[in-house]
DNA sequence: ATTGAGATTGAGAATCATTATCAATAAGGA
DNA sequence: TCCTTATTGATAATGATTCTCAATCTCAAT
């Protein structure tokens, strides 16, 4: 079955191409590091990634290609509260709006991903989004739902 | 009709003392300025403020202040993705859960309360809570939902 | 009143993630 | 090859927040 051009990094490379800009060795390196792994990593983690693969990568450009990536639709970039953001490939480039959600403890930081009720939720924020535009005035682009709590772990661990 | 020794100050201050605190000058204006108000002030903002009362206080006991009154449950602390923490008091004692959120402008950072759908909002989510509670045996403390746009003034500026 | 322990304060230094600066280098087209 | 532009890495700068510390205040016990 063919896949069409999607093989290895052609992808992103047309990606970028398309936009007038180069996939370079530094930028090659940021998508690895995201591709390979499913964590929220922060642009400090990335780049410690980034310099086992490309050593001579530097901290800006990784901040810089992070920031392209977010402006080119490739990456997300959230927030968890912790002072730092964080970043995360998007994968499936099909139903972009089907996003998932995430737990965050606030004890050890981890960060745990879950698409339950995602149906359900993101209906009522849509119909919300209706209503809220209309009565404001107030065009809505994004949206964030976040629950902080504790998970199984730390609360063993506080529990004493 | 009497109201019990909620005149004036004395509220806070019953408050302050039954945590063993003092209720200060320096955090007194921080009071004062944050029950004036219904924006959703920075630090900063509310140190400028809080000086045209008590020109003596600094910069740091406000920070300290208004970290004391959220841990005291008297005062919200909102991330609005801006780069510095929003602070808003909690002004209805009786219906502590039924708060509201927040519709905030990516261009001027205007923020809007609304209350619309809240029950539904918080319906699904106390569903959701419960649920992702079990499956990832996550103790949840508290969400966040907000949603990011344009209000309709930036609309028109944009759209020239 | 006096005292002493502890709470509170303001000024300034320190922290830390992120951005801006800038000269050097690489790449692609004419 | 030459020239314009994109890209880079090192470093400095930024800016909100936190930390430090000596000075001041409060209040209960003397």
């Amino acid at each position: 079955m063919y896949r069409g051009p999607r093989r290895g990094h052609a992808w992103w490379q047309g990606r970028f191409r398309g936009c007038g800009y180069r996939l370079t060795l530094p930028r090659q390196a940021v998508l690895d590091v995201l591709s390979r792994t499913s964590k929220h990593l922060s642009a400090e983690e990335i780049y410690l990634e980034v310099r086992k693969i490309n050593p001579g990568s530097g901290l800006s450009t990784v901040y810089r290609t992070l920031e392209l990536l977010v402006q080119m639709g490739l990456v997300f970039k959230f927030d968890f509260g912790d002072g730092r953001a964080r970043y995360e490939l998007i994968r499936n480039t099909r139903d972009k709006n089907h996003h998932h959600h995430h737990l965050i403890c606030i004890n050890c930081n981890r960060v745990i991903d879950y698409s339950e009720f995602i149906r359900e939720e993101e209906e009522l924020l849509s119909k919300t989004e209706k209503e809220l535009s209309n009565k404001y005035d107030f065009k809505i682009k994004k949206h964030i739902v976040q629950f902080y709590g504790l998970c199984g772990e730390c609360r063993k661990e506080l529990e004493d």
